[in-house]
Order: structure tokens, then C-alpha cells, then sequence
DNA sequence: TCGTTATGTAAGTTACCACTAACATACATA
DNA sequence: TATGTATGTTAGTGGTAACTTACATAACGA
């Protein structure tokens, strides 16, 4: 039984019912180790909070997004990095959902702003995609338009749970979503990009 | 100087700073209140930042949806709808961010949860559009879309605020993602919906 | 066996907060 | 003038939370 694994999980089980607000005594609580303990070794409860999110996301949202990226083929390529991120944030709904709220409020450091290190990520695989082709696209647009498909699934009411889909129904509307995305790239072919 | 507006005003400002923890202190502080005034007027914290809020939400986000759904021409219509929904919502970006932060928490009462009340408006809004069309479009998914539209611009990362564009580069945008998603349209109505 | 290290228990400190009670004041209206 | 109504001031109550201190205990290596 290794401590701070306990720890962490506890922390997190507490951080996701109540966000930050989750006073250090549920964490304790939840953890099965003595509050002291936790200020012995992460001296606030700000300071435990940063540590063991620091640890999640790495974690859970650990991305290989450049090995997506790779794929040649863009409609492919959105398909599968929008199934592959969609599923994940699904998957961890509730913790996701804790730290958008706290992003909003302003209580999250940098390493830690989901929302950011998701945006960032994302533009970076767009950019190792398209930096061979020699089609002039907005990045951000881009990044922006599969971020908001994110979003929509994390936040809007849900009447379908996507995890709770077949594989092939989450293909389907990964593909759907890729191809809007798409139309706006060929069309910004023809035209001028983003602003 | 109207008492009760003073309040409102006052409540707003504080709960924008720090959501519902605002202490009903400093909601005093900021509206030039006692204290007491407040719970004499409002009973409870939670009353009074319902009352405030069902109130601003009124004011300030009260939707002419259906006017705008008549248009007839889809593609006009999104833009327009974009394009106002957009604007108000960035005009009061740290209102409506501190809102979703709530809505993310469980903290809101149905009449006041801003996503809910965004999403149910906009499939109005496209059912009433889509009525007398003979196209067979997915209003959830489409209502999705938008909202992942409006969603991208509140929480991720800016570099250009929506709301100091000029109004050209504001409709050239609000087109753009309304083609985006007319797209989905013309290709559901050659296959299926949704799911 | 002794000292170090990690933990637990229990009590306490300080600060804040939702909410209340008691009393005073100002104003308007009958 | 008298009375009611809305407000302010001040103090207080009970609860909780972050964080600390002091002391005891168990494990482990030298």
C-alpha cells in the first residue's frame, strides 16, 4: 500500500466531488492517511492540489498526438484524433469537467490548465500534419473548431453518452465532425484564412 | 438611486469576481449595502444570487431566436445566429464564464443554468427554421455544433477577442462556421442522422 | 540498542462566513 | 404628530477550514 498512490487517488476521488473546494480533511478522509500527513508533505493544500493534477493529466491525457498526426490523409487524420482525444475526455468526464471549472475561475496554473495544454497540443499536431502540404490553413481556426466539438460533448446537455456508444457510431460522428471541419480548409484554399 | 437595482449590480460585480463563494460581506461591500439588507430582502445567499441571476439572465441574454430562425435561406440564418449569440455572449465574457464554471460545479437551478438555457433555445431555434423544409436534419447534433462554436470562443485561449473585431471580420467568421456546419446538413440529408 | 524517519492522535489557533438579534435613525403617510 | 417601513450599526453565534504544535508509536538501519 504505497502512500502516496493512496494519497493521490484520494485527493483526486475529493478534488473531483467538490473541486478545490474539497477541504484537506475530506481529502484525509478519503485517502485513509491523517491530515498532517498531507501538510507534512505538500505543506498546502494549494501545493497538493497542483502535484496530484500534475500527475493526472500526465497520466491520463498523456497524448501521442504527433503519432496521429502522422497520418497523411486529413480527413483520416481529424477522424481519428477527434475519436481518439473525444474518447479519453469521456472517459474521465468528471474530472475533466472539475477542471474546466476551475480553469474558468482562474485556479489553475499553467502546467495544469486543461483547456491550454489541450489547445496547444492540438495545434501542434496540426501543424506537424500540414507542414508538408502545401495548402495554407488557419491553424487556429482549426484548433479552435476541434476544440469547440470537445467542448460541446463536455458541457452541452448530453442526451447520448458518447462512451457509451458502439465503436462504430463513435466512428461515425468523428468522421461527421472531421468532414466539417474539412469543408472549412477547402475553403480557405480559394479564399484567405481565419480573421 | 434605486435600492434594489444597486444591489443587483453590486451582486453581479461580486459574484463575477469569485462565482457563488462571494461572501454576502463583500456583495454588500460592492452594491453599498448592509450587510443585513441583504438577508432581510433575500433570506438566504443562494436566493439572493438565483434571484440576481434569473434576473441578468433575462436582461442580458434574452434571446430573439425566433426572429432571426425566420430567415429563410439556412446559411444566412446561421450566420445571423452566430453572429448575435456571439457577440453577446463575448460582450459579457466573465459573466458567462463564471456561469459555466457554476453550471460545471451543479451549482445552478434549472431556469439558471446557461448551457441548458443556450442549447434549448438554439434547437428551438433551428426546428423552427427547419419546419417547413422538407430536409431531414439532426437538430441535436446541429444545436452541438453551434454550441461547440460558442464554447471555443469563451474558454479557449484568445489571441483576437471576438468583440474587438470589426464587424466584417466578425461576419466573415460567423460564415465561416456556418458553412462549416451546413456542410453536415447537405451530407445527412444523402445518408442518416445523427447516431 | 540507539537514532532517524514517517506516521498518527488530539488539541489548538486564527480567520472567515452565513445568518441573527437588538437598537437606532430617517422618511413617508395617515 | 404618530405610526409603520426600510435601512444602518454593532455585536454576537455557531460552524468550518487551513494550518500548527506537541506528543506518542512503529519501523528500520547502523
Amino acid at each position: 500500500m504505497d502512500k502516496t498512490e493512496q494519497i493521490f487517488k484520494g485527493a483526486i476521488t475529493a478534488f473531483i466531488k467538490k473541486g478545490m473546494q474539497a477541504s484537506t480533511q475530506e481529502v484525509a478522509k478519503e485517502a485513509g492517511v491523517a491530515e498532517v500527513t498531507l501538510y507534512r508533505r505538500y505543506s498546502t493544500k494549494e501545493n497538493l492540489f497542483n502535484t496530484v493534477l500534475k500527475n493526472v493529466l500526465e497520466k491520463k491525457f498523456g497524448a501521442h498526438v504527433l503519432e496521429i498526426a502522422k497520418e497523411n490523409d486529413t480527413e483520416i487524420f481529424l477522424t481519428n484524433i477527434i475519436e481518439d482525444r473525444l474518447e479519453v475526455l469521456m472517459k474521465n468526464k468528471d474530472l475533466v469537467r472539475m477542471l474546466l471549472s476551475e480553469s474558468l475561475r482562474g485556479n489553475l496554473t499553467e502546467k495544469v490548465n486543461l483547456p491550454e495544454v489541450i489547445f496547444s497540443s492540438l495545434k501542434k499536431g496540426l501543424e506537424y500534419h500540414f507542414q508538408n502540404k502545401n495548402q495554407q490553413v488557419d491553424i487556429d481556426f482549426c484548433a479552435k473548431q476541434l476544440g469547440g466539438v470537445f467542448l460541446s460533448y463536455l458541457i452541452l446537455p448530453d442526451t447520448q453518452q458518447f462512451d457509451q456508444l458502439t465503436p462504430e457510431s463513435r466512428r461515425k460522428i468523428a468522421k461527421k465532425h472531421a468532414r466539417s471541419i474539412l469543408s472549412t480548409l477547402e475553403e480557405a484554399q480559394s479564399g484567405q484564412s481565419g480573421i
